[in-house]
DNA sequence: TTCTAATTTGAACGATGTTCAGATAGGCAC
DNA sequence: GTGCCTATCTGAACATCGTTCAAATTAGAA
């Protein structure tokens, strides 16, 4: 068959089709948002037959879940670097600064990986599934700190309040909301830093009772 | 022309048509969930052709529109209903339980209440469009309580963030998690309120520092 | 080489959102 | 009543979607 190429023409077996959707789905997400994300799409954007993918994935919510563990891997390298660049409790305002802030540099992909659970109406693997999750990386960051919160039900609230705020902020911030506020604060990460201050665990500035 | 349109006009053909859309979307969306709600089954669901809906809604999304403001109204009932059954500080924490609770008990209308703005990018008119949304309605308990966010950044900041943590602990609710500690603190609402407590100014039960 | 299993394709099916010409029927002038 | 206007509703159509399947193609083992 002679079809457009990108790089030359493709043989008949791909070589990596799985890998080559996902990418495709990712570039898709990237140019044109969650709602052109459609299996034939990607199986266009792939330079491949709308069939060809149920040969890799069982069907598009398969696909979608890859894609959604992409953005989870991703999620965790820019976590584990934002950790790894602070020291005691400040780390977990690091990790809540650095969750928010990948739910605002990627809101397409951030929204899929949320989608694909929804569906399912189960949490996401890459929030509690492994030891690499987020909420995971949130605890054992606790514990490394010595808040240990298994010993503790007022620690373990307050670390589910602080993921609870973070992924709420996430949200919110995807909606372009609080304008003035980040203006008044000089900027989004410390409007995020300001807001999570106030949240859970994370440490505050100051603290009246 | 336009009449009133809550009780009494009857218009044609069907009746109204308009409220019966909704109605037969909001029972899909109760019976099947929010994937089953397409405009083709919203229309059968009515007893009318697939393309009656576009002589009272431009699109799909215009019909979403309107169950989400559907569900936006319910929720601000049951706020209202919250709030006035306390005083003082202690109606942020009303409001914020029956944010969640809300979000509890009809997780397919709450999801579709958020989608319809997902779509566009923009906040729900119900957060902050008009002064009987849920944010506003916030920010005017926190008034009443002498605690003029406008006057304080700082205010601001710890309201925003109880809004966040609450739309987090929403989701978060949603996806049946954190099992244990429900049980723990002997039930869904208990557990709620232990949460709320370590977010923004949501007063602490329990005065210990 | 030959055989086998894994990929890929093209065509097909049912369902979806949407449009459009035409049918239906209330409201109004006469 | 008769005629007309206009809003409403239908049926058929179109493009797209997710998915399945037999047939075509090819890689890799025998």
């Amino acid at each position: 068959m002679s079809e457009a190429k990108t790089i030359g023409p493709r043989p008949y077996h791909h070589g990596d089709l799985t890998r080559a959707l996902v990418d495709a789905a990712r570039r898709l997400l990237e140019a044109e948002g969650p709602s052109a994300l459609s299996l034939r799409a990607v199986a266009r954007e792939a330079g491949v037959s709308p069939a060809a993918p149920y040969h890799h994935f069982k069907d598009k919510a398969e696909l979608l879940d890859a894609v959604a563990n992409v953005g989870w891997d991703l999620l965790g390298v820019q976590m584990s670097t934002a950790k790894a660049a602070t020291t005691g409790m400040q780390q977990l305002t690091a990790l809540g600064i650095a969750y928010v802030c990948f739910a605002r540099e990627n809101p397409a992909l951030y929204h899929v990986m949320y989608d694909a659970a929804r569906e399912k109406d189960e949490m996401p693997e890459g929030v509690q599934g492994n030891k690499d999750s987020a909420y995971c990386m949130v605890r054992d960051t606790m514990i490394e700190n010595g808040a240990d919160p298994s010993q503790d039900t007022h620690l373990e609230l307050a670390g589910v309040a602080a993921w609870c705020g973070a992924h709420g902020l996430a949200e919110m911030a995807s909606f372009k909301q609080f304008d003035h506020l980040k203006e008044q604060l000089g900027g989004e990460v410390p409007f995020f830093e300001a807001v999570l201050s106030h949240m859970g665990l994370f440490p505050k500035p100051h603290h009246d009772c």
